[in-house]
DNA sequence: CATTAAACGGAGACAGTCCCCGCTTTCTGT
DNA sequence: ACAGAAAGCGGGGACTGTCTCCGTTTAATG
């Protein structure tokens, strides 16, 4: 996985200052912020910037990365606080407030649950895939969990979630509500 | 709400060219179809589009107004048809086929139950919501629907339930399952 | 150092959006 | 029927963003 030869220390350098300027104006602008704007924020060519990184999803992955992980180790953090049930939805509601305030991660998240996406998007979607499956294993064991869900359409339906809560009011007063709609179901 | 002058000819005839050309424009190439190729399309140029449509939105509504007219209609028939709970899941089903299949409408049906819209788009989400509500109402009264939900909460949870299934598989072939999930909830 | 291959950068081709304003067409009154 | 007014047309062009190409620069290596 890693370069047979070490990267060049001027490559590796702007490789950082990209993934800087990248997050401070997808943060800002966007996920559609300029991608030649980002190259000149980080003081390198266009070409540069292109080379790094084929593809806006490409960095908005790399952008990104650090994010999800952390996402994947709260999965764990929340596991050793809440019984399984209630854990799963606490993760998947941190999650939604993820996808929401840091404007950018949720196209990420959708398509690293989406079937047929690039290698790279795919090693983001496995580490989520895996941090849920830990999650909606433990709820399925406890019997608080249906038993035919597979973790990936767990994350989709959050994904779900996320999106109606935006529609809603643009910030994420309205997860909590949805998420617990979810769980109950809509029947009284 | 109509002109107080009525249209001139050319520009009534200008008018329904271009909602032609976008129509087959947005179904061949999404809704981020040039509108400059529409306007060629048309046979105009691209001063009448943006003259008779000054934003995407306002053409992509106007090209899609029938369609959501259509599926408030069909609400009423699905009502006839089968008992309001069942009623309104049937009708959900056949706003989230129509919001996956006529790529386009999505966006606009999304942007109609978002709060603070332009009043163009409201009309629109008003028709849906209230479509919506006599569903909504007849299964809470029925008692098979939690009576704390809007009309406006359905409809943005389906769209959810199109984001999710659009993740899927692009298709909607998991519209029915998500959508029985979203009603019957997640537990066993 | 000298060599060499990796990496850079930015000009420029291309595509899309949207406005501006001189010209054309329709409507109106006589 | 026709002249004048006004509504409407259209496409040139400014602007912004994407992405590639290739001559130049720069780090690594013996």
């Amino acid at each position: 996985m890693t370069q047979v030869r070490p990267m060049r220390a001027d490559a590796r350098r702007n490789y950082e200052r990209l993934l800087k300027a990248a997050a401070e104006a997808f943060a800002e602008h966007g996920e559609n912020a300029s991608l030649d704007d980002i190259a000149k924020r980080a003081g390198v060519g266009s070409g540069t910037l292109y080379r790094h990184f084929p593809t806006r999803q490409a960095l908005l992955e790399a952008a990104y990365v650090d994010r999800i992980e952390a996402l994947g180790l709260r999965a764990d953090e929340i596991a050793r606080e809440l019984p399984p049930g209630e854990a799963l939805i606490e993760w998947l509601y941190e999650v939604c407030v993820g996808t929401i305030e840091v404007r950018g991660l949720k196209t990420l998240l959708g398509s690293a649950v989406t079937d047929g996406s690039s290698a790279a998007v795919t090693a983001c979607g496995t580490f989520m895939k895996d941090a849920a499956g830990r999650l909606v294993g433990a709820a399925q064991k406890e019997g608080t969990l249906r038993p035919d869900l597979e973790p990936v359409d767990v994350l989709r339906l959050a994904h779900g979630i996320s999106t109606a809560s935006e529609l809603a009011d643009g910030r994420g007063a309205h997860i909590r509500r949805y998420l617990l709609l979810l769980t109950e179901g809509l029947r009284p």
